[in-house]
DNA sequence: ACCTGAACACCGTTCAAGT
DNA sequence: ACCTGAACACCGTTCAAGT
């Protein structure tokens, strides 16, 4: 027992502990009814344990969003890397990534998206975290330009366009708003596949 | 006392009191915090008088959310009126109207799209009334490609590209993502003008 | 330093009872 | 038919107390 275990429940690191709880209760219980209570019982603490590592309910909830946009972040990253040199491809691989990422979590989505916390309780979270998962795509944007393969112009209004499809996308998705028109995950990624062509070569004729 | 007054307090229509007293804590408490007791008090009724109107409090948010879906599809047909024949600038205008409509009420945006609501419980309120809103997007498409001004093809796909582009804007300018980009609503609004511009003429070159 | 248990002010929901 | 009040099983949060 020189530290191959930890001690006994209640040490280690109750607070990654607990976001480790709440997180695999996200799925089952919903953004919107997770319960402090029961993630602390989940973790094997008593209720008010929590309030040593974090302020609030909202501070645990904080907490777990940011885990979604690191995973959002590194998805990206991951698309751009597989695709280098080829910003068509990286956009649309994009696209499918976000798109993917709200399949297997809507309730993260809900949790990053849907209003459950604060604007400024998220402030800092997404200073740091959702702003470089933007970064990632206007460096597509910037880098495709320079290849001469996209209109050169304002590079931010473009990635913009590009985070706003895909966005509206999974989000209307999740939400259930294209159930007749895309059921299953593949044509789902079908979809998203289809709208980033369509932002690329525009429907103006 | 022949029917010029409401007889009393509890009378006359207590669903539509209800519905309005719970929409007009909306902007305040949140679409996340709002309470059934509380919405009981405003209407000046006990805490129990809603199980008589509501099977539960999601039917009564449910009830909330379809006049938020109804105000959405109004709007947009509204656009499509006013800008005849000009299927370009229809598309511009509805992209502006969507975000001016979250701009306007943040915590509607929530509840219709922010997973407070089962997407079971939504089905025939979807079905019936963000259909139509899709419904008169698809017409501006398919009347655009009649006048040749859009391109021919999939106009399932144009429609629903030009939705999840407004969509996704409207909900990061709701939550704060963009809020380096555009703070002020002219900003936003311009901002949404732009993105359709980019859509309608692509970003490939 | 970290955790517990009682306590408080809230919830949503059910049900017997009142008019 | 419609509404009320008590009751139940939950919440989030605070605080004195334990180790």
């Amino acid at each position: 027992m020189t530290g191959s275990e930890k001690n006994t429940y209640h040490h280690g690191d109750l607070r990654a502990s607990l976001i480790q709880a709440a997180i695999s209760l996200l799925p089952t219980k919903g953004a919107a009814h997770l319960s402090l209570r029961e993630v602390a019982k989940v973790a094997g603490v008593s209720h008010t344990a929590p309030y040593r590592h974090f302020e609030d309910k909202a501070a645990l909830l904080t907490a777990i969003a940011q885990t979604g946009f690191e995973q959002l972040t590194q998805s990206l990253l991951e698309v751009v890397k597989k695709q280098q040199n080829d910003p068509e491809q990286q956009l649309i691989s994009a696209a499918e990534a976000y798109v993917d990422l709200g399949i297997a979590n809507p309730e993260m989505m809900y949790l990053m998206f849907g209003g459950v916390l604060e604007i400024d309780s998220l402030s800092k979270t997404f200073s740091e975290k959702s702003a470089n998962a933007f970064t990632g795509l206007e460096q597509i944007i910037i880098n495709g330009q320079a290849l001469g393969i996209f209109k050169s112009g304002d590079s931010q209004s473009f990635a913009v366009s590009a985070w706003s499809l895909a966005h509206g996308l999974m989000m209307l998705l999740t939400a259930g708003q294209l159930r007749d028109i895309a059921s299953s995950s593949e044509q789902k990624k079908q979809l998203s596949r289809t709208l980033a062509q369509n932002l690329l070569t525009g429907i103006l004729k």
